[in-house]
DNA sequence: CGTTTTCATTGCGCCATGACAAAGAACGCG
DNA sequence: CGCGTTCTTTGTCATGGCGCAATGAAAACG
């Protein structure tokens, strides 16, 4: 198990001193509910904060949490039995995660890990049956999320299968600008720290492959790129380049 | 849509002149079920034969009925925009499938075609609602089985993410004899009949690169091979190249 | 039974990418 | 502020596996 700390302040998060339903009412597996009963389920929840690069729950633990990402961004991780990571996923705040039990499994498929300071809340995977039971759309809003994930690993599968490390570099990226991007002067900008590795991870590729293909589109001015940051200038010009032929 | 033909005859199916129960009740998603009332479950079902190579329903179509695959085998496939053929997934009899709804869809997300004869009952997607909750155990069964599937789809991420074209041809095979091995004299043989295009599709490389695969395999004696059939004499040989290092 | 169609095998050349190596740049910490 | 660490860039080289092309073999067809 990874440490992690007790959340001393919300501060960051939220300006009331305790959690308020509001939070809540907007995120889809809750937004059929009476602020009466989002209360409750409040009640239930532990919170908790995260540091970058801490680790949620780790491939094979026992499923006892899940999560319900307020802030943040986790990291979907799974790492093969010679050491190499591969990132399955990106989860962008609002979603729950560790839904094992929804996947009808009693240990985590996959290892969460934060890409940047984080704010979750969980609650006992005993209480899932209860939920899904009781809280009208729960159910159906949960297994919503569960087949946009299908879909997109079903999407970077096509991708792996057919595509160029160049045009996957490219989806990859897209994927990330439209789950987490943020405006800024000069194109969009990833709103976590993210390095070549990372993204190389993502795609199938070595870092030194993705730091070439970042230089020659920074050349063409296509993207800008720093350390652990990356801004997409020209959007539209990327797409092009995620489904160009050889 | 595909063309598909009125069922004749069960005969090859069930010696019953109906549909009987029991042909249910030893599946997940029906086994904690009376039999009187899979006998109404059956009531309310369609049963069709399809040919070997048929299409069950294209991606994008609206999705209004979902399946049950009592004999034969599916071969869920995706098509990029230009014309290559990835397989996502092969679903073995006894298994659900089309099961949109589950996932909050309300078109296929993929194409279903026959990899040999098949036959499968199905229902308008209206119902799903109903069995989902008036059955016990259908929505969790269900569930389940959408857990093994994402978990297959992640495995095969993290394989052409890491894994060398040999390695992953090596780990197609394995996943098809466990999935549908017939245990024949020389050794396990795969169920349907299956080219090395096929393969390759599922792999994500060619077929040249595949038959060159198989060709070097039979050398040494790892497996046998005909038109459309592969025969694995070594699984356990198998099991070695499936996770040798370079 | 001959013809057509589908499927499989194999050789050859090339190129995208991985592997290795080394140096530079930004950051964090005491 | 200097030092170690982490992240990035760039070069050179080797090669896996794809593209292409031609042949062969088995099934399907009529």
């Amino acid at each position: 198990m990874c440490d992690f700390h007790e959340m001393k302040s919300a501060a960051r998060f939220s300006s009331h001193a305790r959690l308020d339903e509001s939070l809540l009412s907007e995120l889809p597996a809750f937004s059929k509910l009476e602020n009466q009963v989002i209360g409750e389920i409040l009640e239930q929840a532990i919170s908790r904060r995260y540091d970058a690069g801490a680790c949620v729950f780790e491939e094979g633990d026992r499923a006892d949490h899940f999560y319900l990402l307020l802030d943040g961004y986790i990291r979907v991780v799974r790492i093969t039995p010679d050491g190499e990571q591969v990132i399955a996923l990106h989860i962008p705040s609002g979603q729950l995660f560790g839904i094992a039990k929804a996947l009808g499994r009693d240990t985590y498929p996959a290892t969460a890990i934060t890409a940047k300071e984080s704010l979750a809340l969980s609650w006992p995977m005993r209480l899932w049956d209860d939920f899904a039971a009781r809280y009208d759309g729960f159910a159906t809003e949960t297994y919503k999320t569960v087949g946009q994930r299908m879909g997109e690993m079903n999407n970077r599968i096509v991708e792996m299968a057919t595509q160029q490390v160049e045009q996957r570099i490219a989806c990859a990226l897209l994927r990330l600008i439209n789950q987490s991007g943020r405006k800024v002067s000069d194109g969009i900008e990833i709103n976590f720290p993210i390095t070549r590795q990372d993204l190389s991870e993502m795609t199938g590729t070595t870092l030194h492959t993705v730091s070439r293909m970042l230089s020659a589109w920074e050349k063409v001015g296509v993207v800008k790129s720093g350390r652990k940051k990356i801004t997409v200038c020209d959007p539209h010009q990327l797409v092009v380049l995620s489904t160009a032929k050889p």
